[in-house]
DNA sequence: AATTACCTGAGTAAATTACTAGGTAATTAG
DNA sequence: CTAATTACCTAGTAATTTACTCAGGTAATT
């Protein structure tokens, strides 16, 4: 389990296409000026959301991507995985870390940790983040000014 | 909250430190060969966890580095935040992220989840990783080649 | 005095991150 | 039908981080 920004983009990406979930696709473009990313990294990260099945892609006018998965359907943890590109066993990688013959004891201490990490990921849902709780109070704290286009919240999500 | 192969050198050399809390100090130099590490590399990451105060070094012929609070005092999370510096505060980071003068909603909804990572991994000790059972169902299952110096487990844990 | 360890800083190769620039393909609006 | 819009694809590349190497220290023990 690994955890860095391009894992933050990706999810704070998909956080953004729950929030839309009920409204149509939303465009690379759109999210790209929301959190200031670039556009074609992002097409680099929608990628491989997409090759993992996590997202679809419409073409055209009125376009852009969704969850192919309903919010409470996709976990932190899969979104997490599918940048990476299931990398990272952090099962000594066929001995490559280890010493030659022996199996190390930390590295499975380790990789113990790594599936707590995951399981505990797993267990949170797109959809969690979104309730209208939370983001009712978050947008009230803002005083209104939310940079997301969500014009209908309490309506479109919960 | 971060998490890198870096993280994990730094967790699993501390997890070394564990084992052998009640043997006395562990050099870096048996660290570098059990777990494939180089010195330097290993000097630099100690170098920040005793600024943090979570290990000491003692000098000297039977020196090496030693645990500054017991296992059970030490999160995971702290080693890693102590390897990090202090970094990532994941929260825009002064609108460098967002638009100007606009706050994204959707920082803020990963701000929420690094604070619950960095919870999960706060909970999670050292001394929880190398409890008795934990390590004897391993060593069993390696038929006793532990490339740890570990001579006598059950007497120096739990 | 010799050994053994920790400490520091500079430099560097490799990997990853984040971006830029150029396209093609599908879809829709006019 | 045409033009605009959007996904989608490929290649290159600057910036950053990672992981390491080297070359020298300093401090404590024997």
């Amino acid at each position: 389990m690994r955890l860095s920004t391009k894992g933050r983009y990706a999810v704070t990406a998909m956080l953004d296409l729950a929030i839309h979930h009920e409204e149509g696709p939303v465009t690379l473009a759109d999210i790209s000026e929301n959190q200031g990313i670039s556009l074609s990294y992002l097409e680099q990260l929608f990628a491989r959301l997409r090759r993992h099945g996590l997202v679809e892609g419409l073409r055209g006018p009125g376009g852009g991507y969704r969850l192919s998965r309903r919010p409470q359907d996709i976990s932190v943890a899969e979104v997490i995985t599918a940048i990476g590109e299931g990398i990272d066993a952090t099962l000594c990688e066929g001995n490559r870390d280890c010493q030659d013959g022996d199996e190390c004891l930390t590295h499975q201490l380790w990789s113990k940790l790594g599936r707590e990490i995951f399981d505990f990921l797993n267990g949170i849902s797109l959809a969690s983040f979104i309730e209208r709780d939370d983001v009712n109070k978050i947008v009230q704290r803002q005083q209104g000014r939310v940079s997301l286009a969500t014009p209908r919240l309490g309506k479109t999500l919960a």
